[in-house]
DNA sequence: TAGATTTGCTCCATCGATTGAACAAAACTA
DNA sequence: TAGTTTTGTTCAATCGATGGAGCAAATCTA
């Protein structure tokens, strides 16, 4: 019953009278063990409630079975999902996740970075912190010899396996989206150009305003790190100049729902007068009124090939590290918030 | 530069011609090493770009420094954000944390308590699903010997420290505001009675119900999960009854979301014909129209006392382990949905 | 039935770090 | 200067699991 110390392969092999080798290949399914002392191990290591410990194996082997994930927070419909999937598709096969959060902070970064190849991890699997720039941990983790995959904030630079969406692509498809609905003035409250993803939307916007013959403007692009209070800020920001925009293009939901915030406290009806789309499709934007045209990046998808992605490098280790993309198609998807009847 | 292999203690000691065991002695700052050998040996590790291999010290050490987390939702505001403030009290003391998710799912949980065992996790901090109902396998956790700490979601029945709200109270404080606000007939959107707060959110609802003559009505209550379609569900059937309620108190923000979708749908207005109380603050409540009243549980309180809980038990091993409940207070926050001027 | 092969296990070194015991050299004491 | 203490290090065992080499017994081959 309460037999609280942890019995070894060495506690086994007493109570048979192997060695502990034996033990060890039995429990392994060495096709040198005979069946009969195979059945007679698995039911004493039952009987004693045997657990391995993984450390001792871990340490033997080389090799620890964590996959260590970073991600800039938890608490967002996209990356948890995407981390969901990611743990199913690992397990599977053996691994087991560790799941650590940046907060979108550098330093907390660099600490989560630390404290998995501390670990012993396998790999890492990450999404950049709005706040990085600095690639000098992530080289660290590459000098290690193990797997590193990037998802979604990725930098190319490091040339290493990524996963993500075309946000170019992506982002013309919004501009052209608005254009159909009539819209002639294209606000983007975007994030901030270091960052590759946004960099991107930018570009994808930009060139698509010049592809509808739209005239591109400073004033109607701003930076921020996309939470709530940025959207607010930008689209008060954006309500001060001369000519308003009538249309909204946020990079992210979060943003898109503190500028809607703002639109409704000062009467501009949407989307009458203003549309409005952002990114991510987080569960809300379906249900704040109006509803918010947003995309859909397909984020199990995401986790998925990801993970593949790096059982894919654990399997064929000699395999050469290069910048290698792996880039979905996302999904725009129309709610009220830019539909002009 | 690129010197991939990682190097040990070994390679240390080779280098100054000294002993493995006089470079850990250094490394670890033993009185009895020199000065002069320490300092040599910090330079050596550094040009060598030496990291301890955590599996050998954990190994022999029986300590390995990590610390199992398990939740139902990472994406959720109430459990990121325990997590986040658990993770710093945590990792300021030289452990680092292993979360994972049991997505409300009693077998995903099972197997998440199996991964952290055999990761040889130095303690575990959960909350359990809505599905557990057999405690078979925290059980497991407590023979073990290592620290197990609820947060939240608890039971009684597995004697172990925990942290967490008075759900009683704070249910009783809720009914009291509706009624204060001239409602009489309230319903309750709740979760599932095994669970131990949600049975205490229910008996804190009737007693207070009996402390305001209010009748106690098996039509009003509605056990569920607690999703937003739970909420949906829940709602349109107490919209079917004889006689509807005018007061709805459901027992998480999401359920509370899905019925004010409802009410809106079918054209019920918002606190005016009937009123509306979520619970755990997600952000959302504030943004939705109305903003929803709800219960601020502290998230940031629960991780840190948590964590030190956790740290206590590891301080102190030989201490009882016994029922240990820390009660917090929690905080109405009123807003518009349940506001009758 | 001698010789070759297979089977089933034991033996032992190993992964990297840790730690108490042991021990020589240096420093101190009387 | 002999004896004691302190200092700085080495030695050896250990944490638990693993796996290749080795070896005796069992089985097969001709």
């Amino acid at each position: 019953m309460g037999n609280k110390k942890k019995s070894t392969i060495k506690d086994i092999a007493n109570v048979l009278g192997i060695t502990p080798s034996a033990v060890s290949k039995a429990l392994n399914n060495n096709p040198r063990i005979s069946e009969k002392t195979k059945i007679a191990v698995q039911q004493v290591a039952k009987n004693l409630n045997y657990q391995p410990n993984h450390l001792a194996s871990a340490l033997r082997k080389g090799k620890s079975n964590l996959v260590g994930v970073i991600i800039p927070r938890a608490n967002s419909n996209f990356f948890s999902s995407v981390v969901e999937k990611m743990e199913e598709v690992l397990n599977s096969h053996g691994y087991n996740v560790i799941m650590t959060q940046s907060n979108e902070s550098y330093e907390k970064e660099c600490r989560n970075i630390d404290a998995l190849l501390y670990t012993q991890v396998d790999g890492v699997i990450a999404s950049m912190a709005n706040e990085t720039v600095e690639l000098e941990y992530y080289q660290k983790i590459k000098s290690k010899g193990i797997p590193l995959i990037l998802f979604d904030r990725g930098e190319n630079d490091l040339e290493v396996d990524y996963v993500g969406i075309d946000d170019y692509m992506t982002s013309q498809m919004v501009v052209k989206h608005l254009v159909e609905q009539g819209c002639k003035r294209i606000a983007h409250i975007a994030g901030f150009q270091h960052s590759r993803i946004y960099k991107n939307r930018i570009r994808g916007y930009k060139d698509a305003l010049v592809e509808f013959d739209l005239p591109i403007s400073k004033d109607l692009i701003i930076e921020s790190n996309l939470g709530i209070d940025d959207g607010r800020r930008s689209m008060k920001k954006l309500l001060e100049l001369p000519i308003r925009p009538d249309a909204i293009y946020a990079a992210g939901d979060w943003a898109a729902l503190g500028a809607l915030q703002v639109l409704k406290e000062v009467g501009i009806k949407v989307p009458e007068e203003m549309a409005l789309v952002g990114f991510s499709n987080e569960p809300f934007t379906s249900f704040v009124s109006p509803p918010i045209s947003t995309i859909n990046q397909h984020n199990s998808e995401i986790g998925r090939i990801t993970a593949e992605t790096f059982l894919d490098r654990m399997e064929n280790p000699s395999k050469e590290v290069t910048l290698n993309k792996i880039i979905l198609e996302a999904e725009l998807i129309i709610r009220q918030s830019s539909k002009n009847k």
